[in-house]
RNA sequence: GGGGUCGUAGUUCAGUUGGUUAGAACGCCUGCCUGUCACGCAGGAGGUCGCGAGUUCGAGUCUCGUCGGCCCCGCCA
């Protein structure tokens, strides 16, 4: 039968060009759009390398015409055919293949399709629901092919860079030990232990580490990593890292590493020079400046602090926040001083709705200050606090205060409001990365009044902040970074602890005992009895950067297989429910309806 | 866990104050057409208005619930 008997293609869909004019070839592919005139058949024919245009002339070859008139969108075919130029004034300029057209002699059609529920084409209007369902023809469209590939070209250029430095690829396991820190984990339960569980890993962190004991020297993987947490445009149940870690090191040492992998990205997918060092800012001043620990750089908008403008206010609202240590900070929406009253309000929902107790605008004008707050402020206060901010007349003035962090990370996410409103982010701006340095060690629970480590338990003190950690938690800097690309984290990483007294030290802080630790942690601290290198590194979000360089705005588009912002496959339909036989296998009793209530 | 938003033809959407035969474009089907490339022209088919309950003489439209998509907060490096 013919359909089984197919000839073999001799080129690509997207191969033929002006010298393979005059030869016969065989192209296999899809009918990506189907134009017929009547006496004459034109076919777009594609595969992932192209289009090329397939013309049936019934004067030529009346039977190809004629198998040809019943070819429908998304039939797989083969054709048979000679490489002809185009007519003068025929030619199609949008296509690599644009000046040959192959004339068919022969068609045969491997198989039908029936139409789909989409167009299959790049500016397809479908839903992204709908794409998901139907992943298998959404991942025809070329742009589509086009960011898998480029993940493919990403997987390369880092396993060639990190071989080249003499980094080692290891596999580790993905049924492992839980731990119940950081992250929900995703629970396997055991089926030959009964109540005992495997978890997937949120992170290699533990495996790595032990690679370094073992004297791996320089490790990479290119890991599948798991964390049961609600989902976000750039969040997946599942997802991948460039998984690094390096002995007998420091900090400056890793940051070359990373940067030079940085480099290589940006000059082989964008063909631009990536300049080095990178800049660095400490978590400290990307707060005050940005209120965010992975500042946008790529728009200026910078927030000031105004403690010193309102050190000795009688506005009741910052003397409470001065006495309280808490922070009043502002910023400049330049022109935004003709903003209307439902303007105002509007931004002001915005930042109420996040969790500010309110906000507080300044329109500057000419003749001065304008603000229903401007009763409370000294002509001083208001000499300073344009002079401090730096604002011209025309200028909107947004103040927020209240406690420290709070309010610089509200402020920060009104900042990226206000760069979005005014458009302050161009298309084609230049890409701005930086190194986040000197994250705080620990981290203050409002809701369990205790502190946590905000990296992990393993991450180094400063060395010159270790003195602080039996007195002031708050001031231990950690040696820990974040590399950040365009307002968002891209890879985060910190120097280990080697030493069991400063682990021990650490668990303290904690609040967790020498038992619990050995429960959580003993293979890793027996480990480290047994000489452990300094040792440190860092894990790239390989998604997250496949989609910055692609230029998308999803993580899902640069994900063969996505899941939904609720965890779901919308085209198999996981997760699903199981047999009753395969959860008794696993000792899970079964809970009717009725129990459960 | 919370908030916002959306769900109407295969697809993307419109649908007035609740009013009796629910529309458009694209796609699909049929016919015509020998250089198209968003082909063109003529005609046609296609609907459980996500699902369930309620209010009403009457619900695509109002109310409640529920399922699902997207975005955000919490959560999460």
């Amino acid at each position: 039968m013919d359909f089984l008997h197919f000839k073999q293609r001799t080129h690509t869909c997207g191969e033929l060009r002006e010298e393979h004019i005059g030869q016969e070839v065989v192209l296999n592919g899809w009918v990506d759009t189907r134009r017929d005139l009547g006496g004459v058949i034109f076919i777009e024919m594609r595969d992932r390398y192209g289009l090329t245009q397939v013309v049936f002339e019934p004067v030529f070859h009346a039977q190809a015409h004629q198998d040809g008139k019943v070819l429908r969108n998304e039939y797989v075919i083969s054709i048979e055919g000679v490489v002809r130029k185009r007519p003068e004034g025929t030619e199609n300029s949008n296509l690599p293949t644009g000046q040959i057209d192959v004339l068919v002699n022969k068609v045969v059609v491997l198989n039908a399709a029936k139409t789909t529920p989409f167009q299959i084409a790049d500016n397809t209007e479908a839903g992204e629901d709908l794409r998901l369902k139907y992943r298998y023809l959404d991942l025809r469209r070329p742009a589509m092919q086009k960011n898998l590939m480029l993940r493919h070209q990403m997987y390369l250029i880092t396993r060639k860079y990190l071989d080249s430095l003499n980094f080692v690829e290891v596999e580790t396991p993905v049924l492992m030990k839980s731990t119940p820190e950081g992250a929900r984990d995703f629970l396997v339960p055991s089926r030959m232990h009964r109540g005992k569980f495997y978890a997937l890993p949120q992170s290699p962190q533990q495996y790595k580490q032990i690679l370094m004991v073992a004297g791996m020297d320089r490790y990479f993987q290119i890991v599948k990593c798991f964390r049961d947490e609600d989902l976000r445009a750039d969040r997946q149940p599942e997802f991948t890292q460039i998984d690094i870690e390096m002995s007998f090191i420091d900090q400056e040492q890793i940051f070359a590493v990373l940067e030079g992998l940085m480099k290589e990205f940006y000059k082989e997918v964008w063909n631009r020079d990536l300049q080095l060092p990178l800049p660095r800012l400490t978590f400290d001043e990307a707060m005050e400046t940005y209120g965010s620990d992975k500042p946008d750089l790529r728009f200026d908008l910078k927030m000031t602090t105004l403690n010193p403008v309102f050190a000795n206010s009688t506005f009741r609202v910052f003397q409470d926040v001065v006495s309280r240590g808490g922070t009043i900070t502002g910023i400049v929406a330049p022109g935004c001083g003709t903003y209307t009253r439902n303007q105002l309000d509007n931004i002001t929902d915005f930042t109420k709705k996040l969790g500010a107790g309110g906000l507080i605008w300044i329109r500057v004008k000419e003749e001065g200050l304008e603000s229903p707050t401007m009763k409370f402020f000294t002509e001083e206060e208001q000499k300073n606090l344009i002079a401090a901010l730096g604002a011209k007349a025309g200028d909107l003035l947004l103040i927020l205060a209240g406690d420290k962090l709070k309010t610089l990370n509200l402020m920060g996410s009104l900042r990226l409001e206000m760069a979005r409103r005014l458009e302050l982010i161009k298309a084609d701006a230049e890409p701005k990365l930086l190194w986040v340095t000197d994250f705080p060690l620990f981290e203050w629970d409002e809701q369990t009044k205790r502190y946590y480590a905000m990296h992990h338990m393993f991450t180094s003190p400063r060395l010159e902040d270790i003195q602080y950690m039996d007195t002031d938690l708050s001031r231990v800097k950690a040696r820990a970074y974040d590399l950040v690309l365009n307002g968002s984290e891209i890879a985060g990483g910190s120097i280990r602890i080697h030493n069991a007294e400063l682990q021990q030290k650490m668990f303290d802080a904690l609040g967790m005992s020498y038992e619990e630790a050995q429960e959580k942690f003993g293979f890793l601290m027996n480990a480290f009895q047994y000489g452990a290198p300094p040792h440190g590194g860092a894990a790239f979000g390989f998604d997250r950067l496949a989609m910055i360089f692609a230029g998308e705005s999803s993580i899902r588009d640069v994900i063969a297989f996505p899941k939904t912002a609720s965890g779901m496959s919308l085209m198999d339909e996981t997760p699903s429910p199981v047999t009753e036989d395969q959860l008794k296998e696993l000792h899970i009793r079964v809970r009717t309806q009725q129990q459960s209530q």
